[in-house]
DNA sequence: AAAATACGATAGTTGAGACTAATTGATTAG
DNA sequence: CTAATCAATTAGTCTCAACTATCGTATTTT
């Protein structure tokens, strides 16, 4: 079972432009290496692992470590503390419900 | 025409617990003044009109003055580029589209 | 065994932002 | 007119976070 972070934590995570691009490479790719997070992220190693922790922390991805490499994946439940934060205050998000509409249909046609 | 607000910007704008909680009341009531904003806070009333300040750049929020009043309302597009950035990257995120079906048919059944 | 690689952890620096207190400008009340 | 109220803004303080540089550890390679 998974501890559910705090809207805060996951808010706080994604706000970061650094941080989100790892994130958002981590998703875009199935499982992807420290090194390959930090070629092309214009910072350094460690600066991306104290990222990686803090995405950790936020429940939005988890590790597996193999060898001397780590393995960072997206965690499936990590933006649900989002979407339930939308589902409530995201009132005028119905407006756009539109494209969910049809992105529904292009799930379950 | 609305600039659109970067996905930073509203990101950044809502990670503040403080400042969420404002946006939160904002869009719980339909207008709400500085002066009712501020009381229970637990801030100052000028911590207060940063954060609307805050809301207001990120497209948020927006203001309608009248005599010594402002009256502060939700802005509807204000979190489009946060719905558009979890249909893009919030793959998982499908796994939760049984609530959403919910949502849709007592919308539109 | 020695060298190289992949990560993690920590100390220290810097810059940003959240806040208070105080001032100012504008509007309303007495 | 004068006093009071509402909101924005500024200056100043303080905390936190993003980052670099460095060291330490485990694993692999030669």
């Amino acid at each position: 079972m998974i501890e559910p972070a705090s809207i805060t934590n996951v808010m706080r995570a994604l706000a970061d432009p650094t941080r989100r691009a790892v994130y958002e490479r981590i998703v875009s790719s199935d499982e992807i290496t420290v090194v390959e997070l930090t070629r092309g992220s214009g910072v350094t190693q460690g600066a991306i692992s104290q990222h990686l922790k803090s995405l950790k922390q936020a429940g939005l991805v988890a590790e597996r470590p193999e060898g001397r490499n780590v393995y960072y994946r997206a965690e499936p439940e990590g933006l649900t503390p989002l979407v339930d934060w939308m589902s409530h205050y995201g009132v005028f998000w119905r407006e756009r419900f539109t494209n969910l509409r049809t992105l529904l249909k292009e799930i379950d046609p």
